[in-house]
DNA sequence: CACTAATTGCAACGAACATTGCTTTAGAGA
DNA sequence: TCTCTAAAGCAATGTTCGTTGCAATTAGTG
């Protein structure tokens, strides 16, 4: 699983025709395994049979399991229907995007593709574009605010104090509900503001 | 490598004897190949060999591998040769104590067994001694502190703000070193104490 | 409608992993 | 020292995974 920000989703050469059926139904499949089954016990053959298809296409269009599982968490994780709350307040602004966030990482898959991606990874699991758009969102929810004259924590921290504990929790198995994320977003609004540069602001 | 906690590290019948050097070099052969293996990619087969021991017999003492990188993993993290820092502060026990769990996990074979902790659990990866220790280490700090009329952050706090960036840029190949320790732990200090039970504080 | 190229399915094969019955070794107690 | 027994080694076997050559199918194109 390694090298994922690098692949680009290109798109398949036939999309209309039976290459795409056979890569729905191994998504699918894969999906399916992922819900009950841990990532690193999945193998080739399980997907396919699942899927209603030959191992061996499997294994030449994706080569390993561990590039398949990639791609199909990328897929999973990229997709931009969030909106960038935007309330009026920076608190009610990030009260909102952290309960979005804590109800999306805990729903079941999203947690267990989540581990993949912790395990799958020797190096860096950011730069994954699920994180990138997340960091974006946050910079602009706090430039907006900025221009209103309010005072607010910097990227790093909320990164550090909104979004590590959530991933944390999730990852390590701790419960995650929404009074967790609102205790979280209370913290850093209490946290003094650290000068940092802009560069994370755009 | 489920039933992580419930395993009671049992000792050996024959402690002297080939089998507690057996268990040694298959330890031994573990620790080397998670330093340049992926856990997933781990076989029996592989620390047998590494080990210069039947693979039956690994077979038969441990089952299978999930078991048996769990069992080391324990045994890795189950070390208590941490003492409760104590400098008289609480800013300066919480500053002390950050660094020694920062740069403890940051260590290359330390990040592996983290991941692999994750990546094998289905369900909770707390209750691991390693974790409860922690938490009690910090317990202790906190009742010192307040002995001493010290304002302090809960218990929850701490972990949410500290540990958890600091496992979570672990997990997620984010780079750790001291000054990051020391922004977190400079962070939680300014954040307004929550009120909260007294549950964690024993 | 036919042609061409890509993709899938099929089947056979080799390799690695996992299991089991039996033998041998070595530590512990009498 | 001798005996006993738990654990390790050995060998044979079954299973699953991964690879490859070839035929069949299908989707674009003239």
């Amino acid at each position: 699983m390694a090298g994922m920000a690098t692949k680009t989703p290109e798109i398949r050469r036939r999309p209309g025709g039976r290459s795409a059926r056979v890569q729905n139904a191994v998504y699918d499949a894969v999906g399916e395994l992922m819900a009950r089954e841990r990532p690193d016990h999945i193998t080739i053959p399980m997907v396919a049979e699942r899927a209603g298809v030959n191992p061996t296409s499997v294994y030449r269009r994706w080569g390993d399991i561990d590039a398949l599982l990639e791609e199909v968490a990328v897929a999973a994780f990229t997709r931009d229907d969030d909106e960038v709350p935007d309330t009026g307040t920076f608190s009610g602004d990030l009260r909102e995007w952290a309960l979005v966030i804590s109800r999306d990482i805990s729903r079941a898959h999203r947690t267990r593709y989540l581990r993949a991606l912790v395990s799958a990874r020797d190096g860096q699991v950011e730069q994954c574009p699920c994180w990138t758009s997340r960091q974006e969102q946050l910079a602009e929810m706090i430039v907006r605010a900025r221009a209103r004259d309010e005072s607010t924590p910097g990227v790093e921290q909320v990164l550090n104090h909104v979004i590590a504990p959530l991933y944390h929790h999730v990852v390590f198995g701790l419960a995650v509900d929404d009074g967790f994320a609102q205790r979280l977003v209370g913290d850093v609004l209490s946290m003094a503001p650290r000068h940092e540069s802009a560069r994370a602001a755009k």
